[in-house]
DNA sequence: GTCTATAGCCAGATAGAC
DNA sequence: GTCTATCTGGCTATAGAC
């Protein structure tokens, strides 16, 4: 009787982050995203998180399934944004101010997010396979048809939908990607890249709504 | 006398691409480039160019330096294109035409170059160090200039030369990038993503002249 | 649940014959 | 220059004590 009361108290003491499955999570995340499934060490993540090595295949059977839990949850990070605001009521000139805006908000809190999931699915084709078949992956259809409507109604530049489509996402992903590149062709260190993506909140849409409204 | 005769004799049978250097930096590509220095395995590489393990040790001292050479000419490759068209004597107008045409164009023969590129840029930033030294690094100086005396001039609505760089490049580099989620997010197969890409030589300027005219 | 110790494998690198 | 055979180290994964 007394080690349970005990026994709770300790659990009490750990918040929700403190457990050892969050606490391996997290690491893995942090040493995945930096090294990537083949360069990552599980004594890496193992220091990282502080705990020994065995701990890891006790909550994670091995390596591949650790890496997978990590790949999932960074997936559904960025999917759903994506989604809110493919599906909502307002206008493509809304859809895109908030979306750019949005997403480099959020790109900037992750920077090494679209790297990892984009380097990993061209190593394993075969999540994106997997990624498909969840409701909740980003489904364009709707956004399509708008942007063709508006063209028509004369609201609109010509433009096909899903080039336009390409060009948003391209614009606010590949800078993240590209970091180190575009630093150095721009001759600019870590202060003046932040400043210039904070800029590219606003930037952004109206590079894009200059460009396609009539 | 004679076996010197008939090693020139074999000799004249190897075409330049044929030699066992050339084998390997040829195998060494096509397999980094899908899997990484991480992913790769030097058996593989050596299977891939039909020859022994021991071989790549003896042209290449060991992996890193097999992978650099690999690195240094795929990195090559994607540079000097970016140097011709930012210090030509053109408009910024024909430059943007010249520029996305000619690197959409070349994007669509080495689509994986980019992604290994920035990957491995990414897992080691002392590659960027060491490639900045190069005379023939990109240098966007002449380029900015140009652009804020053209929008000084009237020529051009108010754009920073800089964010315009980055827009140009990631409107070009990116889709390759994220070929398979956009594949996925467009719901299509190759044939329309080759397509659209091919459409994308032009697209690309015309999506930005008609934001950035005045 | 958490640890130490170790099994077992695989990959990079070298030795040495031809 | 090219091969076969082998060394060596490091890494994933498990066994087993506490």
């Amino acid at each position: 009787m007394l080690t349970i009361w005990l026994n709770h108290l300790v659990k009490m003491k750990k918040s929700k982050d403190d457990t050892s499955e969050t606490l391996i999570l997290n690491a893995a995340k942090n040493i995945f995203i930096k090294k990537g499934m083949d360069g990552a060490r599980m004594q890496e993540i193992a220091d990282e998180a502080g705990i020994n090595k065995a701990l890891l295949h006790y909550y994670f059977r091995n390596k591949q399934q650790l890496f997978d839990a990590v790949f999932l949850n960074a997936f559904s990070l960025l999917a759903p944004q994506l989604n809110d605001i493919l599906n909502d009521e307002s206008t493509v000139e809304e859809k895109i101010k908030n979306f750019t805006s949005n997403y480099i908000t959020f790109m900037i809190k992750h920077p090494y997010l679209p790297n990892f999931v984009i380097q990993e699915i061209n190593r394993n084709p075969e999540f994106i396979i997997e990624l498909r078949q969840k409701p909740q992956f980003p489904n364009i259809e709707k956004f399509k048809l708008q942007v063709r409507t508006e063209v028509n109604k004369g609201y609109l530049k010509q433009i096909e939908a899903e080039q336009l489509f390409i060009n948003i996402i391209s614009l606010c992903i590949f800078p993240f990607m590209g970091k180190p590149l575009i630093k150095a062709f721009l001759n600019t260190e870590d202060d003046h890249f932040n400043t210039l993506m904070e800029a590219r909140k606003k930037e952004v849409s109206n590079f894009i709504i200059n460009s396609i409204k009539a």
